[in-house]
DNA sequence: GCGACTTTGTTCCTACGTTCACATGCGGCT
DNA sequence: AGCCGCATGTGAACGTAGGAACAAAGTCGC
């Protein structure tokens, strides 16, 4: 299937996957604590208070950094330094992923002069879009590609991921382009269902979504509300103060 | 740390409502699809069509529907216009959601310029920086305020939605002062957890967690590559510093 | 050097979400 | 008008995620 489940492949017996999803987004927020704590001289810290700060529960946090072996010493705490080096590690941060960056509209220039993208390790290295006018002008140091040169490019500068900025209708095409330069991971802001290869992983972010899961529980609040009903159902299992989010 | 467990069903009544989250996600995504179709002159789609178009489970679909009350038809499918509408219901999408754009940075101008945000229902009604170049001219056709005037202003154009876009710092400020101005939906694209009170859901759209999760996975794709056997079950029981992990 | 305290790593358990499979119910066909 | 087929909606099973509690392990104090 498309978007492929990312848990237990069927047949797929093989390491498919030892670290949930769901494991993997929290440890990306955990480096990200990490990294700013260590800025400001920290140089150990508790289960308790590395998972107040990305908030979650404690438990939670000690056995997503189970998954990568142990790094703590019992009764002092984690050294963020060593932590910090496991979780990259873990999270392939090692090497340098070359991005593409497909679309220069309004989101496409945006995310071309992030410039090395938030937290470095992702330099953007490729720029495409259809557009004649844009062409061959700079974007954030970088030159503008017509989209049909994407698999060559993108085989050339090793291209790793790839992101769709295009308009929905476009989309796909972009996609097969850059499944076509060997790219195998993409990150998806076009509001379509992408299809593609089975060895292909695809991520969406999908603002309208967004939205309206905003818009849903607004509207559940209010009927709440007038209902004078207290029995409220939660349903977010993440909703407690300073939720991370992360659904699906 | 979250009372409402309620699992048996108490009131009862108006049960349509224990909506799970991940299902409100998939819903919205079955509006797009439906309304992209729709523009296609279909007026009728099966659970099996419909799924396929939405990239899920023909089950899971017909499960999501179902909490939404009966839609379908037996023996024919789905109604489309009519289940748009429902969806659009459950949402909350029958009322417009003004939305306010806190940091007009590069994303921010990017969705200021979106207009009406993808897919109408979400007008753009504020807009606000700390740049005092930036007060007073027009993004996207709305002129920029000054983010003192948060509170107020969301108050006076009723603001259900607030987006923030600032960097890092100025998030949890930003935050603050749309609670201040009564918004209790917030999607973050700072990569930082906010603290909020409990009534405010607040969503996170974090490019960096997006990007090293797909690293992780091309990480654990190479490794598999290069192991060449398939004995890559082989985790980093010792020392190994590749190791990705696997088995528990 | 020994004991007590602290914090990790793990085990168990509960709950949820997804999928399978089937009964129910509706339209079309004869 | 009645029967057949087909797709919905739902009940049960399965697998996974998350949280509480506990045991191992290491440090600090004496």
């Amino acid at each position: 299937m498309h978007e492929h489940d990312r848990y237990g492949t069927p047949g797929g017996d093989l390491a498919s996957r030892a670290v949930p999803e769901a494991a993997v987004g929290r440890l990306a927020v955990y480096l990200r604590v990490l990294t700013s704590m260590i800025e400001q001289g920290v140089t150990k810290m508790s289960s308790e208070e590395l998972a107040g700060a990305a908030g979650v529960n404690s438990a939670t946090l000690r056995k997503d950094l189970s998954h990568l072996g142990s790094s703590g010493t019992r009764g002092v705490g984690y050294d963020t330094a060593r932590l910090v080096e496991h979780i990259e590690r873990l999270l392939g941060l090692t090497r340098h992923h070359s991005v593409a960056v497909v679309g220069i509209g309004n989101l496409g220039h945006a995310l071309a002069n992030y410039g090395g993208f938030p937290d470095r390790g992702f330099p953007v290295t490729a720029l495409f879009d259809v557009d004649e006018d844009l062409i061959g002008i700079s974007v954030g140091g970088l030159p503008v590609d017509h989209i049909d040169s994407i698999p060559a490019v993108c085989v050339e500068r090793e291209v790793t991921i790839g992101v769709i900025c295009t308009p929905s209708v476009a989309a796909q095409s972009a996609c097969d382009l850059l499944v076509a330069g060997g790219v195998r991971c993409i990150l998806n802001f076009a509001p379509v269902v992408l299809q593609v290869p089975d060895d292909v992983e695809v991520r969406r972010v999908d603002l309208a979504v967004e939205l309206q899961i905003l818009s849903f529980y607004e509207a559940r609040r209010s009927s709440v509300d007038s209902s004078g009903d207290g029995a409220l159902r939660v349903v977010a299992p993440v909703s407690d103060a300073a939720g991370i989010a992360v659904g699906r």
